[in-house]
DNA sequence: ATGAAAGCGCTAACAA
DNA sequence: TTGTTAGCGCTTTCAT
């Protein structure tokens, strides 16, 4: 019957489903895509025929006529891995939230590196960009692709810039407050400052130390891991402790220090107190269990997903700060 | 100039951009590709043209043309959340293997869940498949697609399909050897069987247990977290203490079993030894310190997706059971 | 080294 | 309720 291609191997096309009925192939189109313009009882003969032939939407197609593809690129800085579970800035439970809002509006997820992003640009909507990394280059390079995007961080870039983040000023007040309930007032911090995040837990934390008798008495740049806080703390002992607090910009610098502190003989929280943030998984199975300031990583990572759909489709958006909130523990 | 469209709003095409120079479209398709048949003078101009008007390849036009998208689709059966974090099956540095390999292969990588992949199918040339589901039915609905798709998990399948994942097995095996070296003789196991990798888990257990003086002496089914461990052997224990080791199919549960353990005034490991599963961050974290069979999730992980790719370009692929490896600690 | 024509598979717009 | 026409933006094939 087809004289145009002898039964090839190949997938049959919408064409092929409605040579086969004697119909046209805009029908077929309309009754996969379940339009009510199109009789029931055609409509359900079409599904079964498609289904028989092993018919297949091809989605390439769909998106170029479209112009539309369903699909959100994630954007992270690099490759998650074990050691750096609890320590990653952005942890799975980012990811999460912004994955049940996605597949909630029926939108698809392209999770990347910044790296493949600009090799190899995916067929994307828009972006969430997971930090802005360092001097915004990050941010620039998804800018530069004209996308609708938005970024989980800290505001600090230019002004229309969609960021979502949590309050670290105020997780560095909430830092502040407990050391200085427990009467401390030689406080050291642990964090990369050239981190947006981390700089305004920072700031939070000195503003909110003035005036009160207390005051940072020394700053490690820090890496994000356990290592990183071991060793700036071991360092600072050598030459003899001159703190009685921490606060450190993620928990696995907190339990680095914290082991730092031990090895010396000394006593967490008997001789120094300390406060993570971030409240990871491990911070409640540490000894001692770790205070920490918690974010609300699951709604962060919704309200991302929510403001670049909204985005996508013209409406305004906002940037958003959330609450944060201290976990106090044994620390 | 261009009396073809009154200068929209829309970003340049190919034929904008040839247009503009006199050149043909497949001119400027070819110079920004980089093939060498265009003149490298040429291609500077192209290049250089393009990037002043905003050009941007089209990818699903592109991804039409050529019947291929450079994306493989990864399928989990649900969102993961932070309670979640360390008592999923798959956690975070498989997906980091898979990212890695997918990335060095400059193919992009799409997140969904098998509900979504079912209702949307996103654009793509193969599928890695996270745990079969029950009664196989999340491969079923891949293996319907027609694309070419490997599964994490255990080899209950079809032999034609491909698997990667550890061996299950001799990861029961370790754990008995380890509870035998502790004089442990009767053993409880707590873990669901449906789950494939859980069953093969219990068959190596049983297997290296027969003809040792030491048995299972009870089984609990029991989902992967801390609060369904905890729950199952509170139960047990109301009705007085039978066993003297466990074998947990998870951390979680290892956890769980442990806090239970303990809130009955005895100890880990002097009444009962434990050992868990997949060696988690929270492991080593964990007081007593956990014994746990170690899986390689990111070797797994970069396996999946080279096996994937391999098929997708037409190789012929193997299935694939990895070593793990017991970590001895103080449970 | 460059170009012309064709068409990937789908759906929007406009008939009938 | 169904059909016709056109075209999304790109790259393959075949010419020049």
């Amino acid at each position: 019957m087809s004289k145009h291609k002898p039964n090839e191997r190949a997938r049959p096309t919408m064409a092929d489903v409605a040579r086969e009925l004697g119909v046209a192939k805009i029908t077929v189109s309309r009754a996969l895509s379940e339009q009510s313009t199109v009789k029931e009882s055609t409509r359900a003969l079409i599904r079964e025929t498609a289904e028989r032939m092993g018919y297949r939407l091809n989605v390439s197609a769909r998106n170029l006529r479209q112009q539309r593809t369903r699909t959100i690129a994630v954007v992270i800085e690099m490759a998650p891995s074990h050691d750096r579970l609890m320590s990653e800035p952005y942890p799975l439970s980012l990811l999460g939230g912004i994955m049940q809002e996605l597949t909630a509006a029926g939108q698809n997820m392209v999770l990347t590196t910044i790296d493949l992003f600009a090799a190899h640009p995916p067929s994307t909507d828009g972006v969430i960009l997971l930090g802005q990394g360092v001097h915004d280059d990050a941010a620039a390079m998804i800018e530069a692709t004209g996308l609708p995007y938005v970024v989980w961080g800290a505001a600090h870039g230019p002004p229309e810039r969609i960021v979502v983040g949590s309050d670290n000023r105020d997780g560095g007040r909430l830092a502040a407050d407990y050391l200085l309930g427990k009467q401390r007032t030689k406080l050291l911090f642990l964090g990369e400052t050239q981190h947006g995040e981390v700089d305004d837990r920072l700031g939070g934390f000195e503003a909110a130390l003035t005036g009160t008798g207390a005051a940072i008495v020394d700053r490690v740049a820090c890496a994000f891991t356990v290592a990183a806080g071991r060793e700036a703390v071991s360092k600072l002992l050598e030459r003899g402790r001159g703190f009685d607090g921490i606060f450190a910009a993620s928990d696995a610098i907190a339990m680095g220090a914290i082991e730092a502190v031990e090895a010396q003989g000394l006593s967490v929280p008997g001789d120094v107190s300390v406060v993570g943030f971030d409240d990871s998984p491990g911070a409640s199975l540490f000894s001692p269990r770790l205070t920490s300031v918690r974010q609300d990583w699951a709604t962060g990572g919704a309200l991302l997903a929510q403001k670049v759909l909204d985005l996508v489709s013209g409406k305004r958006v906002e940037s958003r700060a959330m609450p944060v909130e201290l976990v106090a523990r044994e620390s």
